[in-house]
DNA sequence: TATGCACCCTGTAGTAACTATAGGGTCAAG
DNA sequence: CTTGACCCTATAGTTACTACAGGGTGCATA
């Protein structure tokens, strides 16, 4: 598939996908004989997951980091139980952070719904941390 | 509270702070003789929702709009639904993604203590939406 | 055959959201 | 009374994109 077919199914600008593969974070596909890139079902899941990982807010480092546990099958079983480790924990906060500030978003709607607007108490749920 | 504290609590720098002043995203607070910021309780708070938010990969530009919900108490009923309906959603995407993620790292890690290491599979767990 | 039009290429400049540095003031402790 | 840890403003640099500028490709259609 050419570039704009893969930016599309990854929803994706076209100079993002190019700008990831000048970072070396996407590897450069095939050229086609006009010199356009031709890209297989491997650089779709992985520009998938780069995308969809952004959005859940990894920075570019974390995601190289996660990416080599998939592209470095034989690292040391303590590196891969670190690296995982880490991103696991960081994983478990942000889902207890969205489950909070979904529940009061959906409380909001609720009050809404049934006419008594009420005070939005959305800045609350993500308190200081402990 | 002084800047400094205000920033450690909330796991900020110091610079981005009064960045967040400067965009309007913060009030400016209070400012003592030495024309030092004095910050309330009410900063700690929105600051601590607007780190978590962003790190939680929502935008400045999806964070004031989330911030208006809290600030103007007396908008329309379907602006308010409106508003948090569509955030909503992204928040319900975002638990799906994170929990596919987190079972695939506790895959790789449970794999590695019994010394089984195997493919890491992390890639395909955010394979593109249908 | 040619001439749009939608797509592709490289390269560079602009934007969003920070982050660091320069140059200087404040203040409690020793 | 000075030293170190803080604070101030202003501006330049970084990360992660995003938007041109200037030009080539390829297919449909007049």
């Amino acid at each position: 598939m050419k570039i704009g077919a893969l930016a599309k199914a990854t929803d994706t600008k076209v100079e993002t996908v190019r700008y990831y593969e000048n970072i070396g974070l996407l590897p450069p596909p095939a050229r086609t004989t006009a010199n356009y890139r031709d890209y297989g079902s491997d650089h779709l899941a992985r520009l998938s997951f780069i995308r969809r990982a952004r959005n859940l807010g990894f920075t570019l480092r974390a995601l190289r980091e996660l990416l080599e546990l998939s592209d470095n099958q034989d690292q040391s079983c303590e590196a891969v139980d670190d690296i995982a480790s880490r991103h696991l924990a960081e994983i478990d906060q942000k889902i207890d952070d969205l489950t909070t500030l979904r529940s009061e978003l959906g409380r909001v709607i609720g009050a809404c719904q049934h006419g008594t607007v009420g005070e939005c108490k959305i800045i609350e749920t993500l308190a200081p941390r402990i």
